[in-house]
DNA sequence: GTGATATAGTTAGATATCCTAACTATTAGG
DNA sequence: CCTAATAGTTAGGATATCTAACTATATCAC
């Protein structure tokens, strides 16, 4: 049976938003780590890309400079993100987890996990299925790969 | 093929977030609307729920009161929403939508389908019905209908 | 009935998420 | 070199959340 794109979106739109208010939820309360989804996003980003820059995680995350500036901000107060020097251009910034924003993120993305995991086991093994060919294909059209241009080193 | 409920969480939480960021960022700023996806989730519940109350809100969107009580502030600040005394209860305010606030949930809910449609018009029409089928499955544990209690009638 | 308790909502104060505009450094180009 | 572009921060604003503390009203128990 096909659907529309239309259609599509209706149901998406009544759904996806409470998932994420249940994510955001858990991952600020529940568990005792406070980590908002942008923060845990940026940490899973500087796992991935040691030495990206301020510019580099504004890109990724699709936020404007300023608003990663602070964000930044906060996970260096936590100590969980380091700023350092950029080697070659001295008006960059190179960001690098510290070994407690490491574990943070491993504990953040296994309450995330966790929590999800904890609502899907109530589906079907075949509805599972169906999510996940769903999310990926979603995936696609939402958040493309781009090619790895080898982060601060342009 | 089956897909294990944590193998299913991991791919949700890598879509989910990006899809939210773009179609709140597309509701903030690209629809001369300027709602956020709380105030428009919000207006989609009064519009159901004509009379409801504060509490009746935060039950419905999972946060707490007070943040409902701002929330609900911005929206009467704005001409989108009126607060009156509850017919028999004078601790409780009972919402509605004013004629404004209608035609901004009408023109946000569209503007919201169609940036969403406009990014799931990519897919081909059996990914779509795939991922309407997920969507309806998450919709099922993620908000489960609630026995339509008259709101505000208690 | 009245006094304790429970419920509805607001206010206050905190941190985080976003934005735009305006600024400071630094680098790169003509 | 001097101007342009780039990287980042600061400032100021609206919204989103929370908890704690408060007011007002209703209910229950005796």
């Amino acid at each position: 049976m096909d659907t529309s794109a239309a259609e599509c979106a209706r149901v998406v739109l009544q759904t996806v938003p409470v998932m994420m208010r249940g994510l955001g939820s858990h991952l600020r309360s529940q568990t005792g780590l406070n980590l908002s989804i942008p923060q845990l996003r940026t940490l899973m980003f500087l796992r991935r890309h040691e030495g990206a820059s301020i510019s580099d995680v504004a890109e990724h995350l699709e936020i404007a400079l300023p608003s990663v500036s602070r964000l930044i901000d906060g996970l260096v107060v936590r100590g969980l993100v380091r700023r350092q020097p950029h080697a070659t251009d001295r008006r960059r910034v190179a960001l690098a987890l510290t070994a407690t924003g490491r574990g943070a993120l491993d504990a953040a993305q296994r309450a995330a996990e966790d929590y999800l995991a904890a609502v899907l086991i109530r589906l079907t093994p075949s509805e599972r299925s169906t999510v996940a060919q769903a999310m990926r294909a979603l995936r696609g059209v939402f958040a493309p790969e781009r090619e790895p241009v080898p982060v601060g080193a342009r």
